[in-house]
DNA sequence: TCTTGATTACTCGTTCACGAGTATACGCAT
DNA sequence: ATGCGTATACTCGTGAACGAGTAATCAAGA
């Protein structure tokens, strides 16, 4: 059972696993995020760092360093991270590592709600997207390929991961389009009929009224 | 370029097709969701739930039909969809379809960090997310072949993918998880080194400062 | 020299997400 | 009849997530 975090936002564990190199103030961590690639995954949203920031200190899981200014006006704080916060860490990522917790994706939702639109548009959109799937894992993967020769792959295996489930979301996408465009898809010709017509095949009906048992 | 949605909530989705089938009071909402296996991926959140159907009201894509109170104090608003409302659905639909946009996991984010355990504790780690993905991945499958006998497959689709996407992970950490316990994964030895000793290898050392740029 | 644009480094107000709490009705066992 | 647990149907306050806005510095060009 994942318990609760005191700072539960991904970007904290991010900000931590910065500060266990060395100590650093808010926006320099963004850089370095930045710089390892993590802002791809994650775009750097400043109002959440400097609230995380905020929040880890509050917890005491970082604290103020020092605090320089010097030429620029706004006073910089350093941070470092505090025993409490490498404990923390630590026992984050065993979590994380460890208990897998199925999270909800944009696509498994446009997926549960794609009868709302014609099979035929469903099969084109599908297509699209099929491209431009493509298209991003070529250039992940030959980016990946160029940092391998620099970086050791303990620092990029997140990406390997990505990038299989890449593969597996595109081999789902290219079979269920298969299916839809070579008419083998079950159940094809109500689904058709019912976006053509609005009515629904009494079969289905009677499906859809399941689950809501009025009142 | 996704566009600003008024309601950006994914429960926002599942609010605006439920009001598809039929006009419904927002408690009921909830349990067609959770007939429909919904909470297994979303558990509805009560605060959201209600929040969103203001908020879909607010913008005119769902509308009160009626209130009606009988025996049980608090008044039930039954709410229809608008016309701006199946448009804003199929818009969003087709959107989340065609555009493929990556969003952050939680075991990306732990994989990014793994490294501040040991090779030992990592491994130790992955083989139990192993074994719980491999069980819940038995469960799913048996459960969706269930539904399945009932169920039109065009309603099952979004677990066929999860399914499909699951067993790419599981497939990940089984490599990974052989790689480290069999040795051949590269650097294992440097990162050994490093989470017993806490030295940093002179060719890591190099790296981990790149990006830094101090100031 | 003066302006312009890019970079650094935040701040602030609004929106959003949530989950614990509340309150009533209904069925059923005592 | 009366108490008790469970299902219904929300409400509300807290706290998190954001992203546009601000403001200073610096470098380079006109």
């Amino acid at each position: 059972m994942a318990k609760r975090r005191k700072v539960g936002n991904l970007m904290a564990l991010a900000v931590l696993s910065a500060l266990v190199q060395q100590p650093m103030h808010p926006y320099q961590m963004a850089s370095v995020l930045r710089e390892h690639g993590k802002d791809q995954n994650m775009k750097i949203k400043w109002g959440s760092l400097y609230t995380v920031v905020q929040n880890l200190e509050k917890h005491g899981l970082i604290e103020a360093a020092e605090s320089l200014r010097q030429g620029g006006r706004p006073e910089r704080t350093v941070y470092r991270i505090t025993e409490a916060g490498r404990a923390e860490l630590t026992d984050w990522v065993r979590e994380l590592l460890s208990t897998p917790e199925q999270e909800q994706s944009r696509f498994t939702a446009a997926l549960s709600v794609m009868a709302v639109l014609s099979p035929r548009e469903a099969a084109d959109l599908l297509s699209q997207r099929l491209i431009a799937l493509d298209k991003a894992l070529a250039a992940r993967r030959s980016a990946l390929a160029e940092a391998a020769r620099e970086v050791p792959r303990l620092f990029l295996i997140e990406e390997e991961y990505e990038l299989a489930v890449a593969e597996a979301e595109i081999g789902f996408v290219r079979g269920l389009l298969g299916e839809l465009t070579s008419g083998t898809f079950p159940g094809l010709a109500d689904w058709q009929a019912f976006s053509e017509t609005g009515i629904v095949p009494p079969e289905l009906a009677e499906l859809m009224e399941r689950g809501l048992h009025p009142q």
